[in-house]
DNA sequence: TTCAAAGTTTAGCGTAGTCTAATGTTGATG
DNA sequence: CATCAACATTAGACTACGCTAAACTTTGAA
C-alpha cells in the first residue's frame, strides 16, 4: 500500500474533537475563533492552542489566518456537528432515562461523547423518539449533519411588551442552571416582557399563562435565548 | 502544598486501566501474569508491556519479579475490580435497555468503561435492579470490590453423566458467541453430559428439560464453564 | 552439561498533547 | 506616527505510550 494512501481518515482524538466543538461555537456567526478564546474555553494555555491549530490546519479540519484566528473547513464542521449531536443526545438520554438533573449532565456527556459508537448514538436516539432538542433547548444536529439555525434574541435585548418562547439557556454552569430551573425558566416556557430598568438593569417578565412575575438581572438575562412569538387574534400561534 | 503530597491518587489513564484488567484475568488463580501474555491480550508489543510494568510497579499497582511476571497489589486489585464492575454492568445495560446483542456489546463496553462516572454506573446498576451477573454469566463485582469466586468446571472436563448449569462463556469473540446463542448455549441453561469421544473428541450433551442433544467440539467445550448441580430425589436443586 | 530457542528487558525513537518563558505582531492612544 | 499593552506564536521541555532492534535471562533438549 502506498504511504500516500495510508490513514486517509484517521480517527480523531478526544482532544481534537473538543477543539473542533469549541471552534464551532466560537466561529458560528461567521467570524474567526481567537486563540485566547479557544484556550479559555478548553482551560489550556494559549501556546497549546497554537500547537493544536497547526496540526488541525495541516489535517484540513480548520483554516488558520495567523494572528487573526481560525474557522472550520467543511470537513471540520461535519466533525464538529457530529460531536454536538452526540453530546446533546447523551445529555437528553441521561436526563430522561437515568434521572440525571439538568445541571449535572454536561460533564458526563463531555466525556462520553468521545467513547460512544455511532451505533449506540443511533440506539439512544431511537429510544428517545429521534428528538429535536436537548434538555437545555439546544437543537440536536441530524445524523446527516444538519442543524436548525434559530433566530433567537437574548432576553436582555427583547423589546418591551414582546411575547417570547424561551428556547435555549446559554450556559453549562450548574449553579446557574439550577437557579433557572427553580425559577421555572426552562426551554419551552412562554413569557412576556413587562419592564426593563435602565443602565443595564434587570428585566421583568410575566410567565404565561400563570402571569407570575420574575425579575432577571442583566447577567442572567443575556443567557436566556428566546424566539419571538407571533400573536394571533386568539392568542399565541402554535409552532 | 508539599510536592510529596501532591497527586497522591492521580486518576488512572485508560491504558493503565486496561493493563490492570488484563493482569487481573491472567493472574487470577494466584500465578504471575507473563509479559508476552499481557502483550498478546492487549495487542501491543512485549517491550511496550515492559515499559508499562515499570511505571505500574513504581506507582504501587503491581509487583514485578523480573523475567517471572507480575501480580496485582491490593490497590491494583481494587482498581481492576472497579473496571470489571463497570465493564460488566455496561454490557448488561446495553443488552437489556438498548437492544445490543450478546456478541457486539463487548467492544462498546471496552471503550465506555473508561469514560463513565461512578454516579452513572450506580444509576445503571439501580435501573437494572443491582444485578449479579453480566450477559455472559460472569459475576459483577460489588461497588465495595467483592466478587463471587465460582467453582466452575469446563464442559470439556466435566464427568460423563453429570448435571450442569452453564454459568460463563469464556470468550469475547462475537462469531463464537453468536454460534453459542444459536445452539441455545447461554448462561443459566441446564444440561447433562451424555458422551465424550476419546483423543480430544467432542462432548455430547442433552439440554434440560427439552432433552435436545448438542455435540460440542473440544475447542468450544473448553469455553463453556459450568457449575455442577446437586441432584435431589425430586430433580435439580434450585440455587 | 552445554547451548539455542523462547521469552524479557533495555536502548533509542516517534507522536500527541500539555506547560512556561521568550519573542513577535497588531491596533489603539497620546 | 511612535509607543505600548494585549494577543499570538515560537522555543524548549516534559509525560504517556506506542514501536523496532539489540542485548540479556531462563530453560529444556541434545
Ligand atoms: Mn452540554
Ligand atoms: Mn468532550
Ligand atoms: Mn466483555
Ligand atoms: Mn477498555
Amino acid at each position: 500500500m502506498h504511504a500516500t494512501l495510508r490513514d486517509a481518515n484517521p480517527p480523531l482524538t478526544p482532544s481534537v474533537e473538543d477543539y473542533l466543538k469549541v471552534i464551532y461555537h466560537l466561529s458560528n456567526q461567521g467570524g474567526f475563533a481567537a486563540t485566547s478564546d479557544i484556550a479559555a474555553m478548553l482551560d489550556v494555555a494559549p501556546p497549546s492552542v497554537s500547537g493544536m491549530v497547526k496540526r488541525l490546519s495541516e489535517t484540513g479540519l480548520i483554516e488558520h489566518v495567523p494572528y487573526r484566528g481560525v474557522q472550520l473547513t467543511a470537513q471540520g464542521r461535519r466533525a464538529a456537528l457530529r460531536m454536538i449531536r452526540r453530546h446533546r443526545l447523551l445529555e437528553l438520554y441521561l436526563t430522561q432515562q437515568l434521572g440525571y438533573d439538568w445541571g449535572g449532565v454536561h460533564a458526563e456527556a463531555e466525556r462520553l461523547e468521545h467513547a460512544v459508537s455511532d451505533e449506540l448514538i443511533d440506539r439512544m436516539a431511537r429510544a428517545l423518539g429521534d428528538p429535536l432538542y436537548d434538555p437545555h433547548g439546544d437543537p440536536i444536529p441530524t445524523a446527516a449533519g444538519e442543524i436548525e439555525e434559530a433566530e433567537l434574541v437574548s432576553l436582555a435585548d427583547a423589546g418591551l411588551g414582546s411575547k417570547l418562547e424561551l428556547r435555549q439557556v446559554g450556559t453549562q454552569d450548574s449553579a446557574r442552571l439550577r437557579f433557572f430551573a427553580e425559577q421555572g425558566l426552562t426551554p419551552g416556557v412562554l413569557l412576556t416582557v413587562t419592564d426593563r430598568q435602565p443602565f443595564n438593569g434587570p428585566t421583568t417578565i410575566g410567565l404565561v399563562p400563570s402571569g407570575d412575575p420574575r425579575v432577571v438581572g442583566r447577567e442572567l438575562a443575556l443567557l436566556l435565548w428566546c424566539r419571538e412569538m407571533p400573536v394571533t387574534d386568539r392568542g399565541y400561534a402554535s409552532r
